[in-house]
DNA sequence: ACGTAAGCGAGACGGTACGTCGCGTCTTACC
DNA sequence: GGTAAGACGCGACGTACCGTCTCGCTTACGT
């Protein structure tokens, strides 16, 4: 499932699996993914049930296949890594895109979300601290897949306070503080 | 729903509710709890499906009630706030808590768990955290909400973490890192 | 499935059955057994889809259980093999009990019908004459059971006519002649 | 639909039809031919579902046309009228046929089968039969139509068992039996 | 022999029915 | 008053066939 996605050039195709996404996307925000029901979707979509199902196994699959291409542009950011003050430049990209689809966000990762999806940002995070898994190693006495568990857990933490709270805070501003308690807890014992 | 929960003393009420929890914790470790259904619960616990709705609106409300009792007691534990390398007394004994109760809580916050159950032991811990929140205040220019749903979340990825890897170091120096960790970051800036 | 037929007392039981089987009835006088649809007898009777498979695995279950209770009585009636003008008793039974449901039989015989039901009328006639089967034995070079079959579909062959022509003959007149015709072919040599 | 099969010489159509129909009788034979569905046969045939639609309505379609020319050449036998103790030719004829396809006519006359191929077959013995309709009128008190309707399915009786007991009788032999049958209707009353 | 119209393959799509599952409510009878 | 037994309505699920519809390719035919 989920098939094909590069190169099927077909306008059939994209369009109903645009239409889909969008009706997907709009439901989350309307009365939380969790609750949304792939006969929701199909409807506000004006596509056929069983053609749903060409496409997608579930209403998952269909979030899960957005997500993918999302997180392909993402990674598309450079991996250097950042100076004492200065923000991380891929997670000041993805502070910027949640902002950037925030109702969705709030939609996917409040009380009536989908935990995959907060999972899958979560795990993104920890990839990027990965690169840095080295520098730790032999470092401290702490084991570290717990610090990248406790630090990959403490930035979507962050991430759900700043979402929740309004945004108040510029996304470059959120990744500079997230790059100073990260450096903290590099620097224990 | 869930009334009553204090001071009912008919027999047959409090054995119902005991096979049903029981029935519950049983299932959810075989099989995860989301896909537990009410009708696996009443046939394991041998009690008629009208019963349970008598006293549980639902599943979710039968493992809340069961945490409800669980957390009464773990909040009984003192709230000394403890010195730079001893660990935080509350915060093991969640971690022998939950040491006691694998199977259980790795079926809860598993990938086929329930995210309710997460955010409750985090906001647990959340909770343990708010009582140094007034010696944050001004210390830091960072909003202090932040840092606490940061600091939350990140001792619930270590929490996970443990849990997952075969809890192979004890629940004190589990709290004894995370109470590193923590301080780590209320000293930055 | 149709299960429990006897000495089930659950009055609603009884009430959707029943309304299920006349909501069958009523369509496939309507537009012809073959195309009706669980759908369509479930919105005529009322009652829920799930309803409908809590009780019969499909339509033929529900047909078939009608028949059973139809032909029970049916098979009550005497068996004496009648004199050589006579009718058969059994015979003009059945005949009589199509002319009183004839529409019903139109619907199931005719070309959107069901070929199980026919099926079951001609074995009915066919254990009717098997009663003479002994007499058979012997009688005839040609091998009894074609005969049985021969003349069974005779019968039914009768029966379609008689139906399909308006029953402008008595069931007396029918089973009159249908007694000579056999009795012909249990001549031959 | 079926349109054209006169003069049509396009390769490609008869090819097409060839496959379609050979796939059908394969899968009639193989699982009974009403749960063959057009997928199976396209599939087996190699020849695109749309393909199957610009030929033939629906698998009846396909199936009928090819009982038109199976009986078109069967219809070509002379009709002389056999004398008292011979076979009927046209009758022998279509044994001897049925006997050269008997797994395809097990299958299609059978509880899975078809029964509007039943009926084809019925109404070709009742053609045969008619030939004496008129030696017929008047000569009993019996409806005519009546005792066609009597002897095309009586007939169709014993071909069918014929069938499923296993050929284990010649076709000429059937023909002589039938005809027996027959003439016995005949000269009642 | 070759250009062209027809036949065809590939497969997306809308539609309708299917049978199943889980939920939460209800009635009746028992103890 | 708590419970068992279980019928019921509800609504979502995922599947199976159906018949229709582009859109290009290719192939047999007719000049």
């Amino acid at each position: 499932m989920s098939q094909n996605r590069s190169e099927n050039q077909d306008l059939r195709i994209l369009r109903t699996r645009k239409m889909l996404r969008e009706a997907m996307i709009t439901l989350a925000i309307q009365k939380g993914f969790s609750s949304v029901t792939v006969n929701d979707i199909v409807e506000l979509a004006m596509v056929n049930r069983a053609t749903f199902y060409r496409h997608y196994q579930d209403k998952y699959d269909l979030v899960e296949s957005y997500l993918d291409e999302l997180y392909t542009e993402l990674n598309a950011a450079p991996v250097s890594i950042p100076g004492p003050g200065e923000p991380n430049p891929r997670l000041m990209k993805l502070f910027e895109h949640i902002r950037d689809n925030a109702p969705f966000y709030r939609a996917m990762l409040g009380p009536r979300g989908y935990s995959g999806f907060a999972d899958r940002i979560r795990r993104l995070t920890e990839a990027t601290l990965r690169a840095r898994w080295e520098a730790l190693e032999g470092r401290t006495r702490m084991p570290p897949p717990m610090v990248l568990s406790y630090l990959s857990h403490a930035s979507y933490g962050a991430l759900v306070w700043w979402l929740e709270e309004g945004m108040s805070h510029s996304p470059e501003q959120m990744a500079r503080w997230l790059h100073q308690l990260t450096l903290a807890a590099f620097q224990v014992d």
